[in-house]
DNA sequence: ATGTCTTTGTGAACGCGTGCACAAAGATGG
DNA sequence: CCATCTTTGTGCACGCGTTCACAAAGACAT
């Protein structure tokens, strides 16, 4: 039976061990004492609790290039994703196939999100069209929203939204960059704040969003 | 002169407003007190020290979906970020323009980098491609890299990686999901670990990646 | 000038997650 | 069956960020 130390995985991950068990005791008492953890079974606990064994139908709104490339990401699959349907307010794209899958209008959304039991729906469209996209798949049952437009959702208690800013990544980073470069001029006494000035982690974290402040200028 | 108050910011943001006065203040002592913050001062302010006034060149390599949807992506442009160049490794692409921006053959990118002073690379190529694309663009000159394809990117000290993986977006939206549905199933005495309970904040916050445990299988 | 009122900037307390360190548990060998 | 060795599961302490609460500062009216 293989089995992993949480020590040697730890390491793998780049994380405290001691961390690492304590949050597998949160799912169980899934290891042995003196041998580690069972992989298969661990994997399967792990894939268990976070949904992995599910079947996820999701519909993505606006098949631009966005759109496109996420009908085309291979990594869905695996992760338990099926896109359900490929959804556009353009009558010229209706029946055109992307990634295997036609392109369905807008008009069919509700019916689809209905016979497919869809809860999770993918915003891929301008930033105009979002928020009425967004009270369509709501009223039509989607309870959890991925958004890449460039806009606040307004929704009702009970649906989630996550929003992903391209732009903000490369924030984060340009950030980051500015500090290497002003990096001598400001090694005079404390010109850089604390809570500014920790950069990454020794060990192979990119550490959320965290360093970067909350509040920004449109 | 319009200003705005930290509790008026806050309101806004969705934050408690003495950390927000409190972050403002690692940056200096903009504020007037009894009257709150000139709005044009601080946006100033603010974008300075995110470096958002400055001039970021970024090259693009892998002109895919993903990669034109970047290039067409609005969002940069207002954030200080200029398409210094389109990149891919099709010879049948070279030329052809994505945005208006001409794409060029893999051949050039040193001396993009070089000539353009490019620090900022934004690699959208297959996962197979990306960490030789990764260390030809550090050898180049590039000291942080965006990275959409599904691999993890080695890279010397001192280089800033940040991967965005779109599947782990639905991931934690799939998670939730689970947790809603088995809601009133698990709601007998505390089925439900702490650390993996709690659910979004009764504020505005999507909170980085926060609630889903950092270890996953692939 | 002086007083009042608003809002900032920040010291101090609180809470939470991380990491340490160890007892308990189980495997393994004699 | 007992001794030893490994690794888990977790109580406890530490550190850091968030929040509270208030004194200081400035605006504005009298």
């Amino acid at each position: 039976m293989p089995t992993v130390s949480s020590e040697e995985l730890a390491a793998a991950a780049g994380v405290n061990s001691a961390k690492l068990r304590k949050d597998f005791s949160y799912l169980g008492s899934y290891g042995t004492r003196g041998v580690g953890y069972d992989v298969e079974y661990l994997v399967y606990q792990i894939s268990r609790e976070l949904g992995l064994t599910q079947d996820w139908p999701v519909v993505i709104v606006g098949i631009g290039n966005l759109g496109a490339a996420l009908a085309n990401y291979g990594g869905f699959a695996s992760r338990g994703f099926r896109v359900a349907a490929l959804i556009d307010a353009d009558p010229q794209m209706a029946g055109k196939p992307v990634a295997g899958i036609p392109v369905q209008h807008t008009d069919e959304l509700e019916k689809i999100i209905q016979d497919d039991g869809v809860s999770i729906g993918v915003i891929a469209t301008p930033a105009g069209a979002a928020q009425q996209v967004c009270d369509r798949l709501v009223a039509a049952g989607v309870t959890s929203i991925l958004n890449f437009a460039p806009t606040v959702l307004n929704v009702p208690e009970g649906v989630d939204v996550r929003k992903v800013d391209l732009s903000i990544e490369l924030q984060i980073l340009a950030f980051h960059e500015q500090r290497k470069a002003g990096e001598e001029a400001a090694a005079d006494a404390g010109a850089v704040p604390p809570a500014v000035a920790r950069k990454q982690q020794p060990s192979a974290d990119q550490g959320p969003d965290g360093d970067v402040p909350a509040v920004m200028p449109a």
